[in-house]
DNA sequence: TCATATACATTAGTTTCTTATGTATCTTTG
DNA sequence: CAAAGATACATAAGAAACTAATGTATATGA
């Protein structure tokens, strides 16, 4: 099973900032995979849209980058900026208040982890 | 404050069928207003989504209508088919689980590097 | 009476994806 | 050792789902 696609819309870049917040630095490639795997395939980003939205974040100021080299193939690294810290914060609570909003609504159940 | 409007997409189909579901039948204005009651203002639903959304949900069998004049306006009201039941239930607990997911995603904690 | 609220609807434009394609290197396996 | 699959970057065309604006019309309260 993995979510309708709509779902995902405006999500991608607070879980990228998230991860990024607590790892440091990441590659693109390492993203896509370690979302796959927290997530057991629900939800896969794919290339078409990670690497678009790593540029936005990027030309925003929110992270930086350094270029490595395995071998010949380089490898994109990328880091959260002081802003990018700030704005990371503000977007994982604005998303776990819509998600207690929605919550509501729904009126679903929270599970007790 | 009100949400970034990204969040709010994919979900507004959900929220009137669930609506819906627990009204039995209510017209477009009156989910616009109910919606914005319960969440207190947060989330507020544009005319220009809900109203081809309705239509949509119709064209896909998952609502009826019925029309009423009061005094002289027209009021639409939509009620959920029986697909539209089912329709609902299957929504709102992928909306639960996506939700789930995205809650552990953004409470994750790796080692730092 | 006139601004605001109620109630429907459509359209142009924007954002944010998906799907497809392209380039290149590295690794595993029959 | 060739070929398939994985790694790693990137862009582009098109679709989906909104926002903001506009339009029409009726009802109501100050």
């Amino acid at each position: 099973m993995n979510y309708s696609s709509e779902l995902l819309k405006g999500t991608l870049k607070t879980i990228v900032l998230k991860l990024l917040a607590d790892n440091k630095k990441m590659y693109g490639y390492e993203i896509t995979q370690r979302v796959k795997e927290l997530t057991l395939d629900k939800i896969q980003i794919t290339e078409g849209a990670l690497y678009p939205t790593l540029h936005a974040l990027e030309a925003d100021g929110f992270v930086t980058t350094e270029t490595e080299f395995i071998g010949k193939r380089v490898r994109k690294y990328y880091s959260l900026s002081p802003t990018g810290k700030t704005k990371t914060k503000e977007k994982v609570s604005e998303l776990a208040d819509f998600m207690e909003t929605m919550k509501f609504l729904l009126g679903i159940k929270t599970q007790t982890s």
